[in-house]
DNA sequence: AGCACATAGATGCAGATGCATCAATATTGA
DNA sequence: TCAATATTGATGCATCTGCATCTATGTGCT
C-alpha cells in the first residue's frame, strides 16, 4: 500500500527510504555496508544489490575504505537526500489514513507517545 | 523450515505439492488453469509461471481443452504422482516435528480434531 | 454477419529472495 | 615471515512477485 502510493508518485519502493535514511544519519563519512545491513537487518546478499541499483540510480554512492581496502564507504548523494525527501509525505500520508485514520482520539495521541519513546 | 528439508532431499518447493495435489484431486481430465488457481490461491501469472516450471520438470502436462480454444486442461503426470508421493513424509516429518512435537497429548488430539472440520 | 468488449492464459521487465561461491584483503598463529 | 583461515562484498543461478500488456479466443449487442 505504500509501496503502490510510492509507484503512484513515481518514487522508488520503500526499503529505499530506510536505506537512504540511514544513509543520512551516517553523515558524510559514509558507512561500510556491513554496518549498514546490521541496521536495515538485510542479508548482505540484498544490501549489495540494494546499493547497486540505488547507485545506478544516483542516489547513492561508494567510496573507497581507507582502513579496509576489500570494503568501501556509502553516502547518499544530494539527488538521494531529495529523493527520500519527497518520499516522505507520501509515506507519511499512507501512514496517517491507513493507522492514524482507524484509531480514537485519544489513541492516536497515545500511539504518539508511544512511538516518541522509541529511540532513533 | 519445510522449504530447507525438501532442498535437502532434492524435492521441489512446498507449492509444487499443493498444486500437484490439487491436480491428482482433479483426476485424468484435469483442470482449467483458472480452477486451479482459486483453489491454490495464487495470481494468475504465478500460477502460469509455475506450470511451466513444472511442465519442464516433467510433473504436469497441458492439454488442449475442447470447449474453450483459449485455454486448455492441465494435469499431473506419473513422474508428477510420484514427485508428490515422495514429498509427503518430508512435509509430514516437519509438521510432526514443529507443530504437533511443541503440544501437549491433549492438544494434539484437539488440533487434529479441529484440522478435521476444515473441509478438504 | 460484424464489431465492441470480456476472458484465458502467456510473457517482458524490474525487483527481491535464497543459496552457493568467488576474489580480494585481513588476521592469526606457528 | 608465511601459510591457514576469516571476513568483506559481489555475483551467478533459479525462483518468485507484481505490474502491465499481449495474443487468441469467446460472447453479446446491433
Amino acid at each position: 500500500m505504500v509501496e503502490s502510493a510510492l509507484r503512484d508518485a513515481d518514487l522508488p519502493p520503500l526499503a529505499w527510504y530506510d536505506a537512504l535514511l540511514e544513509l543520512e544519519r551516517a553523515g558524510d563519512d559514509g558507512i561500510r555496508p556491513l554496518e549498514l545491513r546490521d541496521k536495515l537487518l538485510l542479508p548482505q546478499y540484498a544490501l549489495s544489490r540494494l546499493l547497486d541499483r540505488m547507485e545506478k540510480a544516483g542516489l547513492t554512492e561508494r567510496l573507497s575504505c581507507p582502513s579496509d581496502k576489500r570494503g568501501h564507504l556509502v553516502r547518499t548523494t544530494g539527488r538521494g537526500r531529495d529523493t527520500r525527501t519527497r518520499m516522505w509525505p507520501v509515506y507519511a500520508k499512507v501512514l496517517n489514513d491507513r493507522i492514524a485514520g482507524n484509531l480514537e482520539p485519544g489513541d492516536r495521541l497515545a500511539l504518539a507517545k508511544l512511538l516518541g519513546k522509541i529511540p532513533e
